[in-house]
DNA sequence: TGCCAATACCTCGATTGTCGATGCCTACAT
DNA sequence: ATGTAGGCATCGACAATCGAGGTATTGGCA
């Protein structure tokens, strides 16, 4: 009935989730969505609306690289690649994300 | 300390704070805000920008009922009081964020 | 007295991020 | 030949946050 509209996501994380996966290995957009759905137990779906200019702001900020490639089932695919400059900013989004989930337990623990 | 640029908050769990706040006490806008920075160890700021509109959100929801006072320092103020719906709810939201963030620990962590 | 900070309410516009739909193309199985 | 799944991408709608602005009152201080 109604009226779900699950968020389905949290908003805000899903840079940190590409770059994190990409630490793992390099691999092409799909592939990544698919890991991050398979590991989080299905928790996590990341549609294509939003994978798609999720890594087009990645690649801007230079955080990954890409280039075409062809995967093992032999289709085009767009290789990502994390850069050194991707790893400094998980780590950033790590510390910022751990900040902030720290000061929503006190909040929800009613310290 | 607080990150300078960007501490920004996590969009999608301000509902959620406020409710739970709620549940310790009735209370006005700007205390839930003070309340939530407070005892976040200021990890969240609140803007007006965002408490106001939310507060109104969870109004027409009814998951609060709001209704004007005087506070004990003499102002004219609107106290903010969950209802039974917005108990529901705020379980609701909570299993939805535990729920989240276990699918992201679990990316995070590389299980 | 005059002024300002803090409390307290609220609104607006801009910005951003996510979502669902859509479109295109190829490989493989039926 | 037809469909399903893999793979890329964009579009417009929608919702939430943010910064700034606006109003008003209280209390302290010079």
């Amino acid at each position: 009935m109604a009226t779900n509209k699950t968020p389905e996501f949290l908003p805000g994380t899903l840079d940190m989730l590409i770059l994190k996966t990409l630490t793992r290995a390099s691999n092409h957009g799909y592939g990544i969505a698919q890991y991050i759905q398979k590991v989080s137990n299905e928790a996590l779906r990341i549609g294509e609306g939003s994978l798609y200019p999720a890594l087009q702001r990645l690649l801007v900020n230079g955080w990954v690289e890409a280039e075409w490639g062809i995967s093992e089932t032999g289709r085009r695919v767009r290789i990502y690649r994390l850069t050194a400059g991707g790893r400094k900013q998980l780590a950033r989004e790590v510390a910022e994300f751990d900040y902030l989930i720290a000061g929503i337990a006190r909040v929800m623990e009613g310290a």
